[in-house]
DNA sequence: ATAAGACCTCAAGTTAACTTGAGGTAAAGC
DNA sequence: GCTTTACCTCAAGTTAACTTGAGGTCTTAT
């Protein structure tokens, strides 16, 4: 915890980052980042800020949307810039996400390996139109094999 | 090129395709579908617009957007619904694509494995901080590496 | 023939993640 | 002290991919 008041302005916090100004004042809306004013209520931020949004495009890039990074912000103990053990446990609970996903794609791009040129495009017994996780999941739901007729 | 009049009704078409009214509405104003009116002005539908609406959601799966999977159907020859071989076409244009994004994950998981506890927490070396496509890619650009100071 | 159910159009609303703009104040440089 | 930057707030606009609603017409079943 900094004890001096912080200095560095919204700009340079921008520059520093390479995001707009806009968006900082956005991100500090959602309650991602946070600012102190000065006497002019101009903001002014802790350098720890800038790691901060740098996760949050870490994050992003994962394909993590800002409310999951919030969440997760929020788990940790007072709210606070994560730390290197923080980030350790962040990175790794994303990193689960990011092998889902990576998963999903392959199974998906696989599928399409076997589709490629098998002529199942009748929807009978295409994978590909039918993928377990899916259509199958609740009962009846939408009709992608059943086409039949 | 069928030569009846199609008879498929616009709930029809949802039902078997499992989704929404609006939903073929909306594809139809896209150029994504196409339908003919009777003489009430309602639309009527040959079948081959399920399989058409079917490779739309397979596509939409593989994160393929609405313009793209426009832009791959306007390739084929009479903007005709995907024949076999024309799948075998549009499945793998969209299976790079797919691949393209499995390596970018991957690449990012990886990066973040390394991470994980390398306390690099600082932004001063941290691969995840610069990633080679981005931040480099047009000269000066984003910051995320210059922190030092 | 008539009522219920299916359709039609067009405008506006929804979510995410921001951006843009207008109108006004602060801070910094000379 | 003055002028140029930098900031501030708040409202509205942006894109993708749809959904919802209002007000009105067709079709279909009885």
């Amino acid at each position: 915890m900094p004890t001096k008041f912080p200095s560095l302005t919204v700009g340079r916090i921008a520059a520093r980052c390479g995001v707009k100004i806009s968006t900082l004042h956005f991100y500090e809306e959602k309650g991602l980042i946070f600012s102190l004013r000065n006497k002019g209520n101009q903001r002014r931020y802790y350098p720890d800020v800038i790691r901060r949004v740098s996760i949050i495009k870490v994050a992003q890039k994962m394909g993590i949307s800002l409310d999951e990074i919030k969440n997760s912000f929020d788990t940790l103990p007072n709210k606070r810039t994560p730390t290197r053990k923080d980030w350790e446990k962040l990175s790794s609970q994303w990193q689960e996400i990011l092998n889902g996903r990576i998963k999903k794609m392959e199974k998906l791009r696989d599928s399409l390996t076997g589709c490629i040129g098998c002529g199942c495009l009748s929807m009978e017994q295409c994978p590909i139109y039918n993928p377990d996780d899916e259509a199958s999941e609740q009962g009846p739901g939408p009709v992608f094999l059943r086409i039949k007729e």
